[in-house]
DNA sequence: CAAATAGTGTCTGTAAGACACTATCCC
DNA sequence: GGGATAGTGTCTTACAGACACTATTTG
């Protein structure tokens, strides 16, 4: 493995090379919210901040991403979304440090279980700021990106489970475009995107709603 | 600087890191011609691919890349923009290599001069297959990015010079495209975001076209 | 004049926004 | 029935595609 050698006869480890993290925005919808961020209390100065850990020799960026999350905040099943990277040489007061954002997203009903609530925290994309190293970068990023999901694909990051109404499916939608949509337009742009599934549903007094399955896949998980 | 330890009284550097790596796709039109990218052949083994370079210390991405180009195949002036991360741990026979792929466009006229072919050649996107280490997966996802910006706005990437007729601004986007634009609805689309200049310019018989600059801002070179 | 290229007028189909209307439940 | 929620009909507006037409040059 170690058997190359360059022109000046070194290896690959006789260079500087930097330290390289990973670190995730993972956004969920909890119940009748906005969209939301997952933060974490810093170990060493106690501020809240996107869980994230160092890249494990041989160790895909995506592990690294669930092992922080399995770690940092007890998440697990998720799959996440390389963003992009951070290099500022000056970004880390601990030396060359390079961080790799990725997007992740969970359903809340999958993420309101055993959170330790002095260590993690969620907390609405609009209001998650002042993070440090970069971190408020990685949630605008990441909340573009599913937001240009949203609005081609019904729900496709898999928030709610199937079979869902549609007033269920526009709520998840019109918190993740942080505006109010038009029941008729969203029904009528979704339709061809779904499936009708067997039997109605009704909360409280109203015409019972139709259930739908996607008919898209959803992201993997 | 390096004074950090950590709970195990550790430094960053005491933990196995990457060798970092910066490949582009740089995209051009040729004259008349379709999208291209820039190949150059591999100093070790002769095949054709994307320049790149290992990345130094203390050094910006986008920096690594200028000075790839340069060394790589004589081009400057440009600005690269990053793609994403290749993190296969098994992908370079070398080591534990990650590259992060970027794209850089310039136009066609600043990079027909002094390149040696034999070592530098332009390669139109469908056509440049085969090359080792991910790279076409480069080639592709920059191309797309291409496309889309080329979608949006007249010639964001300052591929034409100004003033320019509107026939040369669509020659450009068709290339981009890779298909033909209607000459009616592309005018129509593009004309709120240009300005009108003085003067008509005519090639070979025919009525002169009018002159135009771009209103909205260049991608910044 | 004809040929060639630049540019405009205008019709049509599609789709989003908007809003009124109908349908079906609980009480 | 009355209130509440689900779902449809349809008008308006905007815009891309399409194509015919006009405009201005060279030879």
């Amino acid at each position: 493995m170690s058997e190359y050698r360059d022109a000046a006869g070194k290896r690959l480890v006789d260079y500087p090379r930097p330290s390289v993290a990973v670190d995730t925005a993972v956004l969920t919808v909890p119940v009748e919210d906005e969209l939301s961020v997952l933060q974490v209390r810093d170990a060493v100065d106690g501020d809240w901040r996107l869980p994230g850990t160092f890249v494990h020799e041989g160790e895909r960026l995506a592990d690294a991403v669930l092992r922080s999350l399995q770690a940092k905040a007890g998440v697990t099943g998720l799959a996440p979304q390389q963003l992009q990277v951070f290099d500022d040489p000056a970004r880390d007061s601990r030396g060359w440090v390079m961080s790799v954002g990725h997007l992740d997203v969970v359903p809340f009903s999958s993420l309101s279980r055993g959170l330790d609530e002095s260590q993690v925290r969620l907390m609405p994309v609009a209001a998650a700021t002042g993070m440090v190293h970069g971190h408020d970068d990685i949630v605008a990023v990441a909340a573009a990106r599913l937001r240009a999901a949203y609005e081609v694909a019904p729900d496709p990051w898999g928030l709610v489970a199937e079979p869902f109404t549609m007033t269920e499916l526009r709520r998840v939608h019109e918190a993740v475009a942080g505006r109010a949509l038009l029941p008729d337009s969203f029904r009528r742009a979704m339709m061809p995107m779904l499936l009708a599934a067997e039997g109605k549903r009704a909360e409280g007094p109203g015409k019972p709603a139709g259930v739908w399955r996607r008919l898209t896949e959803t992201h993997p998980r």
